[in-house]
RNA sequence: GGACCCUUAGCUCAGUUGGUUAGAGCGUUUCCUUGACAUGGAAAAGGUCACUGGUUCGAGUCCAGUAGGGUCCA
């Protein structure tokens, strides 16, 4: 066997198991009718992306619960992908263009298409390389893309579906458009920011009362040519005697009338609004109401049209902004100006503001809204946090038709065909339901000579709204088979970050329980169980991560740095359940340092003694003899117990810092900083070697597998380095992880189940160290192993200290601790095995000694009144159940003789 | 305007049905290269649990309100 190394070197273990995992297909998910299946989507990030913290949080966690699945014998199966990403790979793409000079015009759509496959050949996806580095333990021959071919099937065979079904319409209505990327955007595509802005009064003059004036505010004067109307609220007294008359629209003068419509906020401004019906919402919902005709002065770019009039024309909409103000203001229209905040939306992607804007959109009426309230509310969903479930309901409660038809060409091509001639504009419902005029299916027409397909793609969320069932083959009933859908669907849990809780999660949800399955109990068509929502990862003022701030650490450095074993442990340490996260480098560095510290444990293992069988767990136990046992081994034991149940407590329900904090303080405290430190007593013992070694080996056993999960590179090579591998040398997911009670069982056989009573004498020997070594440390002695102790104490107390002689004069580093009747002036220190004496053979501080020891005395009287109090109320002691009101009790017995002993200390010293 | 979250040591955070003297990591101070580890060991300092009131024998924990910070929806 290898000798381990000083310290641990991530980089060449990381490789080697990496390699040898894909080498032996450890990743492969295969169902198995004799086992329960586990099951995780991947989400998929862009194939523009490259690895952020965000990705490295996210992915680490869905490798935990993967790796920990395979660990207690589950057929697991991670599935990874990839999306295209319609706006932000086309723009990535335009963008390389635009340096030459060129847009996708100039291409053409085929060509540009194939321009994209190109790049997304040779740069996108670099993603899921970076993962690997991360040790992400997905199944990588099943890596998906949402434009392969078979996923691209099931996502335009879905929109066919849904239309023939009657979900899907094609409207002209007011959508949110993205003048950057020309395209129309769902409602949750759009940032709503305040922003700083003015707000122009702006006055109307009455068409048949020149120098009467009816006054509107408004934050967008440039959209004044498009004005049809003022409108006003019919209630409103002001204006009582104004409606139906006419006013002079004052940019592209004409006159327009005013109307009266309850929709109108008589609060807001003068109670006046001006009417815009092209270039908003409500003036749009207004203007239908009154008849009003529709007067659009912008382009698809949003720069005025020749309809916004001579003056405005041409010009880019802030500019007419501005140009709008100085006219309106030279001819006395404008009243006012003030500074004014208000919400602006933004294109989510672009960053710019966006226009709403009346075009022909694909529509779809949701499906299954009931049913996906209902599997979250009555918890066949989970969701952890819980409290995201509320979020969910409330945006499925006031749910708006989704706008799936986006003006690209990178994605998936609407499967609908218009019969040449027909004006698009004049289809009515009747002519869409008419399969003469227009086509709708997978394959298009069987005469394409004669008819037009529909340019627009789909919204890239309308594909990967299905990724739960078609990465596992749906519907093809062949391809289903093959990859073991009806084992691995439902999945098991979801892994993803609150941000898109309605882009995705509530849509994958609808999807699922309208194909899966038809006709089948909820349960079986929801698209997973549990949805675990990550945190979002800030820098350490508390500011979102940014390229733009530059504020983000690069994952692939830190895996140079620290170790992708180091980052793991270090992101999943800092990450409590459901709240964002600062990230610390120091987080990533602890991280690593445990990764050294594990390392070494099992270096000193190496070099205590022979390595023992430990190929299973039976042969290390049969290697442990429970008639040499001493407090420490029942100590080490029941703390392992106990961690292994807190570990398994913790990820059962999602609390990953948790886990990982019982498994640092259980190794570093309880075995690194006490067990081995007593161990270095016990090997030097002939008889009680062997028991040690094998308690030491069935301890690392057990933590190596219960780390596994978070830390899977270091833990593998220390399996294979100790033995654990056996001689087949079988890979550490092959190995089967017992479960508190199972570990329980399994020593309980040997005769060897841990003592909680020894593994209280360890607690109190643990004190008795610390207060030995603080006694010597008060008396700059903390290096010296000669120091000399006495101990006052009662024969019970004594015979521990003794039997543990050994032991204890190490741990403390003293030459002897001898049991004394009596002892005058030496510094001393009570603890619960007897008062402990540190000699001084001569000088003695004795004026310090006692400031310290009356400053003992006055905090223990504190808590002694405290207690008396408390045992003094009549209430505190009928009402408090009998175990609280015992230690009370005890408690107050214990402070005290304690308190008798240190008067008497502070007596003897004069 | 509505909903949710947060406020505990210098910093980042635990604290799960209310119950002994509120914890951890990092940082700080002092000491230590002894044969697993200086990526380490030992000791120590450091907190009115944001504030106010209430419930209770007992509140960091439950309730109401206030202040500050954040997120989502309108």
């Amino acid at each position: 066997m290898p000798e381990i190394t000083k310290s641990y070197e991530p980089r060449e273990v990381e490789k080697k198991w990496y390699a040898a995992w894909l080498q032996a297909g450890s990743f492969a998910g295969r169902a198995d009718r004799s086992r329960a299946s586990y099951s995780i989507v991947m989400p998929p990030p862009n194939v523009t992306g490259v690895l952020t913290m965000g990705h490295v949080l996210n992915n680490t966690l869905q490798d935990i619960l993967i790796r920990r699945a395979r660990l207690e014998g589950k057929a697991a199966l991670w599935v990874p992908g990839l999306d295209h990403a319609g706006i932000a790979t086309q723009t990535v793409v335009e963008r390389e263009m635009r340096k030459q000079k060129k847009t996708r015009h100039d291409d053409g759509r085929e060509a540009f298409i194939e321009r994209v496959w190109g790049w997304r050949r040779e740069k996108g996806g670099k993603i899921l390389e970076q993962l690997q580095r991360l040790g992400a333990s997905c199944d990588w021959d099943r890596t998906q893309f949402t434009m392969d071919p078979a996923y691209s099937k099931a996502v335009i065979g879905t929109f066919a579906e849904l239309f023939k079904r009657g979900h899907i319409y094609r409207g002209k209505r007011m959508v949110n458009w993205c003048p950057a990327s020309l395209t129309a955007l769902s409602d949750e595509e759009v940032i709503m920011k305040p922003t700083n802005a003015s707000l122009f009064k702006v006055r109307y003059e009455l068409a048949d009362a020149p120098g009467q004036f009816i006054q509107v505010a408004t934050t967008r004067p440039e959209t004044i040519p498009g004005d049809v109307a003022i409108a006003v609220h019919p209630d409103d007294p002001r204006y009582a005697g104004m409606v139906g008359r006419r006013v002079i629209r004052p940019l592209n003068r004409a006159e327009i009338p005013i109307v009266a419509d309850a929709q109108v906020d008589p609060k807001f401004g003068s109670g006046a609004l001006k009417i815009t019906p092209a270039h908003d919402k409500v003036d749009y919902e207004i203007g239908q109401r009154h008849g009003l005709p529709i007067l659009d002065i912008l382009n698809a770019n949003a720069t005025l049209n020749d309809l916004a009039g001579p003056e405005l024309a041409g010009m880019e909409r802030f500019a007419a902004r501005k140009k709008a103000a100085e006219l309106l203001k030279a001819s006395g229209a404008l009243v006012g100006e003030e500074a004014y905040q208000n919400n602006v939306g933004y294109s989510e992607r672009a960053d710019v503001p966006i226009e709403p804007r009346l075009t022909w959109q694909w529509w779809l009426r949701y499906p299954r809204i009931e049913e996906a309230k209902s599997a979250v509310r009555d918890g066949l969903i989970r969701f952890h946090p819980e409290r995201w479930s509320k979020v969910y309901l409330h945006w499925l409660e006031n749910i708006q038709d989704w706008c799936i038809s986006r003006q690209l060409w990178w994605g998936h091509r609407i499967p609908v065909w218009y019969r040449k001639g027909i004006d698009r504009d004049l289809l009515t419902e009747a002519d869409l339901a008419d399969p003469s005029k227009v086509h709708v299916s997978p394959e298009g027409p069987a005469d394409p000579e004669n008819w037009v397909q529909e340019e627009d793609v789909l919204d890239t969320w309308a594909s990967s709204w299905l990724w739960p069932f078609a990465t596992l083959g749906w519907p093809e009933a062949g391809s289903m088979e093959a990859q073991g859908f009806d084992a691995f669907y439902p999945t098991s849990t979801l892994v993803t970050g609150p941000d898109i809780i309605f882009f995705w999660v509530a849509r994958m949800i609808m999807a699922g329980l309208e194909f899966v399955r038809p006709g089948e109990p909820l349960e079986r068509r929801i698209p997973f169980r549990d949805v675990y929502f990550t945190g979002i990862i800030r820098d350490a003022q508390g500011r979102k991560m940014s390229k733009s701030l530059g504020n983000s650490p690069d994952p692939l450095d830190l895996i140079d740095s620290y170790g992708a074993d180091g980052l793991r442990f270090g992101i999943v340490s800092t990450a409590p359940q459901g709240q964002d996260i600062r990230f610390q480098e120091e987080r990533i560095e602890g991280g690593k340092n445990f990764c050294n510290k594990l390392w070494n444990a099992c270096r000193f293992r190496q070099m205590s003694g022979p390595a023992g069988d430990n190929s299973t767990t039976k042969a290390i136990l049969a290697r442990i003899d429970p008639g040499k046992f001493d407090a420490d081994d029942h100590a080490i034991l029941e703390r392992l117990l106990a961690t292994t149940r807190e570990v398994d407590r913790a990820f059962a329900s999602f609390e990953f810092s948790a886990a990982t904090q019982a498994l640092y303080g259980f190794f570093w405290n309880d075995f690194c900083d006490w067990y081995v430190e007593v161990s270095k007593s016990k090997l030097q013992a002939e008889d009680t070697k062997a028991t040690c070694l094998a308690i030491q080996d069935l301890v690392l056993r057990q933590t190596i597998l219960l780390l596994h999960p978070v830390i899977p590179f270091i833990t593998e090579e220390l399996w294979s380095q100790l033995g654990y591998s056996g001689p087949e040398g079988a890979r550490i997911e092959q190995a089967v992880l017992l479960d508190a009670s199972g570990c329980a069982t399994a020593l309980g056989v040997l005769g060897a189940r841990p003592d909680p009573a020894q593994a209280a004498i360890v607690e109190q020997m643990k004190l008795f160290v610390s207060r030995a070594r603080a006694l010597k440390a008060e008396h700059n002695l903390a290096s010296r192993r000669d120091v000399k102790f006495f101990l006052i104490a009662a024969d019970a107390p004594w015979a521990t200290v003794e039997a543990n002689l050994a032991k204890l004069c190490r741990m403390a580093g003293a030459s002897e601790i001898s049991r004394r009747a009596a002892v005058d002036g030496a510094p001393a220190a009570v603890t619960s095995l007897g008062t402990l004496y540190l000699d001084l053979a001569s000088t003695v501080d004795v004026a310090a000694e006692r400031v310290r020891m009356a400053k003992e005395i006055e905090t223990l009287a504190k808590h002694i009144a405290g207690t008396e109090a408390r045992l003094a109320n009549q209430a505190f002691v009928s009402k408090a159940p009998p175990a609280v009101l015992e230690g009370a009790r005890k408690q107050l017995s214990d402070q005290q003789a304690k308190r008798a002993e240190l008067e008497r200390l502070l007596k003897s010293l004069g």
